[in-house]
DNA sequence: CTTGACTCTGGAGTCGGGTCCAGGCTCTAG
DNA sequence: CTAGAGCCTGGACCCGACTCCAGAGTCAAG
């Protein structure tokens, strides 16, 4: 659409096409379009071609996301947070990421248990002779006992 | 069942049906088909109208299941588990453990990153005012700068 | 015998987050 | 002009671990 190009006030930069920005942002193609039907980026602007014109912040956007996913958070999660900061509401965005933390010392609690499960039985698993003897077996439940193993 | 009694040896006990297997091992009835087709339990033997007719040995060998996925095994680790355990190969056995002890610390390692940026991005929000002033939009790259946001 | 709970089968659906493809346009360098 | 890279669409497919379904046969209690 040229159009735009005539009746807008200004285009602040040249426009993207979707694989220039798939390369700025590092994600694929095909993620970028997944993310538009998600609803996590707007649908561009199309040239009389029906190619996708990016503006250059779409790059920022785009590494928003990758971040928050670096962090933990969910697609749906970071639909969240991007309506918020649309919204400037900051105390929304505070509780979100609240509660992110909230699961995450959840996940790490869990992982150390399992951990140390982990550790003490092998620890103690001589690493060789009868099945009777190694803890690991032991305590998964002995899953041969009677059984034709 | 009453057949089967007087036909075979001897049952070690008398056998269980799905139903009553998923009660003692605490798991659902269309898991235990899905395990069968997966290999992680035996085809149990089959009464004459077709109904599975398990051997009380089977309540272990699904809480074995049960717990290794407590410890964050996979049902493919599991299965490993089950053919190292039933060769009696102790050594396999601590090897595995070994690896997937490294797994989780990892996991472990990157939550605890995650986890500390989380917590000085809130410690320094001040929960209100501009988007400007948000740590958590600003380290995620203020997504609305320069779009319409 | 009847009723209702239980079980059988094969196959489809679920979730999240993409990834890949065919078939057909479009753009750009030479 | 032509070749080849890039882009379009809708829809299928992937992973893991289930979960649900319809339609039909079976079992136990009353």
């Amino acid at each position: 659409m040229q159009a735009q190009n005539r009746l807008q006030i200004r285009m602040p930069t040249a426009s993207l096409s979707i694989g220039t920005l798939a390369k700025h942002a590092g994600v694929a193609i095909d993620t970028i379009r997944y993310y538009e039907r998600e609803g996590l980026i707007a649908a561009p602007p199309r040239r009389a071609s029906g190619y996708r014109a990016y503006p250059e912040s779409t790059v920022t956007r785009l590494r928003f996301i990758r971040r928050a996913k670096a962090l933990g958070f969910s697609l749906a999660d970071i639909s969240e947070l991007l309506g918020l900061s649309r919204r400037r509401d900051i105390a929304g965005v505070k509780r979100t990421a609240e509660v992110r933390l909230a699961d995450v010392e959840q996940r790490i609690a869990e992982l150390r248990r399992v951990r140390n499960g982990l550790r003490s039985l092998i620890k103690e698993c001589p690493g060789h002779g009868k099945a009777e003897q190694c803890p690991i077996l032991e305590a998964l439940g002995h899953p041969e006992r009677g059984e034709g193993g």
